[in-house]
DNA sequence: TCGAATAGTATATGACATATACAGTTAGCA
DNA sequence: TGCTAACTGTATATGTCATATACTATTCGA
């Protein structure tokens, strides 16, 4: 948390430190974007600067900690977002954030539950803000549809990520298997209907599904939107 | 995944078990419910079970596989969703699901990378699909819209899970500090406007956040239906 | 009744995070 | 100018795990 945020503190006295928390940081996120998550051991990031692996911890105080710092780090780079056209720069946002996941999916598996909230994913959270900051949403409601978004975002890359391997393999076999089981009649009615797609088709498909799902939150937020900013003109127009 | 739909083999020759995978993967839920995932180790179930650590091997090929059965276990107890009022049954089914991740928090930490599909997990996803088989979705629309649900659920019980505790503590910190930076002027402004609320509070307006965020997924679902099949029926009274 | 298949045990191994003790280095201060 | 506290990196040790391997006891089918 405080190395999240104020970095490092630089001692007066002592050798010159060949390695850095930056530099630590660095191997953990080339080691893990190449070989995933289980790859990151305090040995292989500690072979990958040429150091025993307690060097490290004379810059870090665990592994946890070392993960909290990678996981702020990934999140570089957050968009620019306007104020003006929500729609549109939010849907930059989600696309960027989308695109995020793609490139490291092992940010998925990181979970949020102790968030490691950071100057980076903070800027991220910032961008989506101000692209909402010329609606009528206040407090809460940005909070509620911002996680909306950025679960929806999840969810997708998340299929991302596993299709066209093991995840629709596995999946099309337990459909397969569903059909034919009178417990899921509902499910079974679906598959026959729909045909196999074949794998060139999945990763469209699910870019289709992530696009149909954006496009529905986003009709859902306007909606809103517009009942109480209608209903508020209304109100105002009787009451003056 | 063969043990998680076609079960143990049941052996003609040899001792009797004492020990049986039901058993194992109950005295799995048993620990994980009390003490969370960290706390699940062969060894802690196997004493749960007043047995060596290697005597569950007889019956789980390994930990990862327990885990699996452990997860689609929890699932157990899929809701009832009938297939009229698409609205009110999918939200049904929403709510149960959330329910279900705040009495089993584990569940959120359980990546669903290497998703664990089984006949329990089916059930949910045959509830769902029989709430949505009066609207015209089909095929991957109808994927796409349960994967929505599914993810705000989720995303909703991550907070929820933290909160009172580490999440929103730590967000409060990271909020306070982001209104004085001023690398993050939206957030700065909104959290402005917006007082901090007390603990208390905070658990209500989670809910609220849920609720709202569910109703913009469903206007945006509705929306979507609306347009399109007024759309089909203009064509058709055009083309007839 | 014999022995192959099986259940549970005992022990060993190897991966891993990390504590502890140490040796060499630097800069402020006497 | 050197002393030494504050520091860096190393070497080694420990404890926790998952899990392989070898063993003993049990059961049923041939």
């Amino acid at each position: 948390m405080c190395l999240l945020w104020e970095g490092p503190s630089e001692p007066s006295r002592g050798p010159k430190a060949g390695l850095s928390l930056e530099a630590i940081v660095q191997a953990g996120l080339m080691l893990v974007d190449a070989e995933g998550l289980n790859a990151l051991t305090m040995a292989r990031v500690a072979d990958e600067l040429g150091v025993t692996p307690m060097a490290t911890y004379r810059h870090i105080p665990s592994k946890e900690e070392l993960l909290d710092l990678m996981i702020d780090a990934a999140f570089e780079r957050a968009p620019r977002c306007g104020a003006d056209n929500w729609r549109r720069e939010l849907t930059k946002w989600a696309k960027a954030e989308l695109a995020l996941f793609r490139r490291r999916p092992w940010l998925l598996q990181t979970v949020l539950q102790r968030v490691a909230v950071g100057p980076n994913w903070t800027a991220w959270l910032n961008a989506a803000m101000t692209a909402l900051s010329s609606t009528s949403l206040r407090g809460g409601e940005l909070f509620g549809a911002i996680t909306l978004i950025d679960a929806h975002v999840r969810a997708a890359a998340q299929i991302f990520v596993g299709a066209p391997g093991a995840w629709s393999e596995n999946f099309n076999w337990v459909l397969e298997r569903a059909t034919q089981d009178p417990r899921f009649p509902a499910l079974g009615r679906i598959v026959a209907e729909s045909a196999t797609d074949s794998d060139e088709n999945v990763e469209r498909e699910i870019e289709d599904q992530f696009e149909f799902g954006l496009e529905r939150l986003l009709d859902g937020i306007e909606t809103f939107l517009q009942a109480r900013d209608n209903g508020r003109a209304r109100r105002r127009r009787r009451g003056a």
